[in-house]
DNA sequence: CTGTTAGCGCCTTCAC
DNA sequence: GTGAAGGCGCTAACAG
């Protein structure tokens, strides 16, 4: 590998002209700032960066570390991955991955976080380097997210519209933030409607939503729409609707959440709450960039909001 | 952040038996040993990775190049991921994400290669350091895939076994090495059993699969089994066999292939062949690292098994 | 504008 | 066993 040594000598100048064409090519004179370049070129010159890092005391890395077991992670963070690594890339960052058990390994100049868990807190709070979080958390770091009561009500709102005179919220059973947040997003907009909330909460399986229709089918009546905290529910739903031949969307609406890849595999596109996933990676990645560069002394918060991808499982 | 330096001062050492301590603790006087490493914890002494990759020319770093799309690809990328991660960090390497667009941000001692194209050659050949493919490549490079000729034949075997008389293999409309191996393990074991072998190749989605059923539900017989290329286009056949009143295990049998999470969603748990690929991920990491300390001369093909999962969707 | 000096933190080599 | 010197490749600070 050619160093800036090799490029000097055969440029015949001094190893600083150099590293000045490379970091502050306005202080050389033109001439010579393109007859390095050429050099440059033609040694296929790459800075050494582990050299650069030693001396300027920035890696240029990006830690995403994911706290949850990635075998439970949902699939669309591929997605989030690919928008935060466009964005580190278009300024020349790399984007490190992480896990709970390699969080150690490797210097960087700033973390991404998300799946954490409140044991997790200690080690976040004894980082030297910048922070933002990928979903919300109560502890006062920065972070990005999509508005789930928002987009809940959202949801809730266009289903009204539909004229499905009866909504049912199936949730996830967990305590998460995001979970209550789109919890409270029904129940408050049918307060408002009065109308009554009914919710259910259920793992995030798609077989366990239909088997709910089926223990329920007996209760269940035309007009009525189902709001789900997930697309696999969604999907359930769905399955478990059109097994027992209702009408979908004619008599039964069927509104997901996350809008990733799940919705392919529906027999009907799903109507869904889409996140937009790459669009949060960017924001998270961008967030992070500029606390790295100036830090901010109060808490950041970037709301992304989601939107409604209206298919065939709504009239 | 503690240096070398600091750790030496404070233990009246010279910075090169903290150095050995850590590098080459057998050099050092137990006594002075455990001092000094009672200090580095004091201390909180972490070694700086760029002074280290500077000197030993190594970096710790492997990175993974997803030379596809990230937004058409499969969500089981997450577990590969999840393997590839865990077996570096167990050998304190740190996991670097890349894609086509980032190829070239930051240094690394090797590369795990996925979704390349014949264009992409000219880049991989240049690369100074050790290269292993994930999927199978013709052009002498070290890859880890599963065998998925013979997984097909498998699933295949297997659906013969339960009974099912009539086979159709459905594919995915690709000319990549997987689906022409799927596709062949399927034909060649229908030839040695003197059956005819009905292919149908479609676009990798579960709505035009439960479309094809539509529309050819007419010629569709009770004991047939659908052997196919994904979990996608097995959920869309199963939706569209139930759509239709078909009985699904008992008339219709569906295996699927991967068995990441798609399967979750499927209103019967499906059967399906299950792809390994954390145990995927983990086995290229473990080539890449041997590659890495003792170069090995020919090709390495690693192939990882993969098993089928029998669930509902078969009798 | 360009070159020289010095040092980032660590490890290899060679003395002691 | 342990220490002192030197250098990995690069850049900030100062000189010219």
């Amino acid at each position: 590998m050619a160093t800036l040594n090799d490029v000097a000598q055969r440029a015949n100048v001094s190893k600083m002209t150099v590293s000045r064409t490379i970091n502050h090519p306005e202080q050389v004179r033109p001439e010579l700032r393109s007859a390095i370049s050429q050099v440059m070129r033609d040694l296929n010159y790459q800075p050494n960066a582990a050299a650069r890092a030693l001396v300027s005391r920035c890696t240029r890395v990006i830690k995403l570390t994911i706290f949850e077991d990635m075998d439970t992670t949902e699939p669309y963070y591929m997605m989030l991955l690919a928008g935060i690594a466009n964005e580190l890339n278009r300024h020349q960052y790399a984007l490190q991955l992480a896990t709970r058990n390699s969080y150690e390994v490797g210097e960087c100049d700033g973390y991404i976080l998300t799946g954490i868990r409140d044991e997790d807190y200690a080690w976040v709070k004894q980082l030297q380097q910048p922070v933002v979080f990928f979903g919300r958390n109560l502890k006062g770091y920065d972070y990005v997210d999509t508005d789930n009561y928002q987009a809940i009500r959202d949801s809730t709102m266009y289903a009204l519209h539909r004229g499905y005179t009866r909504l049912i919220f199936i949730g996830i059973a967990a305590d998460k933030p995001f979970e209550l947040d789109r919890e409270q997003g029904f129940r408050e907009l049918m307060a408002e409607k009065h109308l009554p909330a009914e919710v259910v909460r259920l793992a995030n399986h798609g077989h366990v939503a239909t088997k709910y229709i089926d223990e329920h089918w007996a209760t269940m009546t035309p007009n009525t729409a189902f709001i789900c905290a997930s697309d696999r529910l969604a999907i359930g739903i769905e399955d478990g609707i059109l097994l027992h031949g209702g009408r979908v969307p004619e008599d039964f609406g069927v509104i997901g959440f996350d809008g990733m890849l799940l919705n392919q595999v529906a027999s009907k596109r799903l109507t869904t709450m889409k996140q937009p996933l790459e669009a949060m990676g960017q924001a998270a990645a961008k967030l992070l960039l500029t606390k790295i560069n100036q830090p901010q002394p109060e808490q950041t918060k970037v709301i992304v909001k989601s939107k409604l991808s209206i298919a065939e499982s709504t009239r």
